[in-house]
DNA sequence: GTTTTTGTTGATTGACGAGTCAATAAACTT
DNA sequence: AAGTTTATTGACTCGTCAATCAACAAAAAC
């Protein structure tokens, strides 16, 4: 019983479902089947829309980072002033979101795909572009010309943190994970009074 | 004309061709014809002499994990006191060697499987408590109490840093990757004294 | 000098998987 | 009502690849 404007849901269904299977199988060692057969459809109807098993890899990991995008805009929309921004976007990278299966899966295997997929890597540039920039805004204030050198740290920081907490056994801990950034954040500024 | 002795060699062989396929293909999307071809044999006597193409990674693993080791090891042979110690880690793990193409995709992707793969978790182990200890001997005489809660930071900064550096675009910067890292113990250790 | 161990490979098996195609059908257009 | 667009899938193609096997050869052991 084709119904008439699918195309989106389609989509939508299947960038769900590649980012679930990432996460199950911890790899993107997934096949179209698998996804197609998860997201209610045939694989024929997968490559339909997608052409390719490329495209919807690209197209979970656009989705991952729109979600990144929403949740740390919306922490920052509460935020007043730099020290509170700063906090703001540094516990978003650490909201139990960001810890759930498929999410950590699809950002490790991100990692690893935009060594090679140019399309992957610009993805990629992007998210560090973004928080690069929500980062400066916040230092600017605080730290004036070390600002730039700060949220360089800073980046390296949350992404070094997320991945150790990732790969350790046992249920992460966002909240400590956040810690060590936050405490990084600190140690820096203080050190600039000096 | 078969010559005893060769498993060894062959071994050896096949373990380096694997990192250097990982390397050039950026995942472990690689077939055990390809690297037996590079190792210059039929990829029958690779799966005769590691049974698994599961073990051939895993093999690739420990031997990505004992170069390093040797280094650290090197450096810290070397080193003089505390401080020197800390330092002659950090820079260990920023050296040439460790952005060589093929040790970069065989460290992403050794996260990917740490995943998944328990062997592999359990070397990832093996080398963060080999990392942490290292760090441990040089902070404990520097921050006292407080070396545990620095070594565990330092540890995700070196991760980090290094991710940033090697998922950049243009030829990586050991030297300044590494002074970040640096800049991060120094500026612990000064808040030390507050 | 025969048997066993070690080294070696071409050929094969058996399975799986990405992407294509032809066909079916409902819904819009004119 | 005829034609076009959109939705949908089962069947198929074509390729790949991990793993196995049978066979051959040299060395070592007995």
């Amino acid at each position: 019983m084709p119904k008439v404007g699918m195309e989106p849901i389609r989509k939508a269904a299947l960038v769900k479902a590649t980012i679930v299977e990432i996460g199950r199988v911890g790899s993107l060692d997934v096949t179209v089947s698998q996804i197609a057969k998860r997201a209610g459809m045939s694989s024929a109807l997968a490559h339909h829309y997608f052409g390719s098993k490329e495209e919807m890899f690209l197209a979970a990991m656009r989705h991952i980072l729109t979600l990144y995008g929403a949740e740390v805009r919306g922490a920052l929309a509460l935020a007043q002033g730099p020290e509170d921004r700063l906090r703001a976007i540094i516990l978003a990278n650490f909201s139990p979101g960001n810890f759930r299966r498929e999410v950590v899966g699809a950002w490790l295997n991100f990692w690893v795909l935009a060594q090679t997929v140019p399309q992957a890597r610009r993805l990629l540039r992007v998210y560090q572009g973004r928080l690069r920039s929500n980062l400066l805004t916040g230092l600017r204030p605080l730290a004036g010309a070390r600002a730039e050198a700060l949220a360089e740290g800073l980046g390296a920081v949350i992404d070094g943190v997320y991945l150790r907490e990732v790969l350790k056994s046992g249920a992460p801990e966002g909240r400590a994970a956040a810690d060590v950034a936050l405490n990084y954040l600190e140690s820096q500024l203080k050190r600039h009074d000096l």
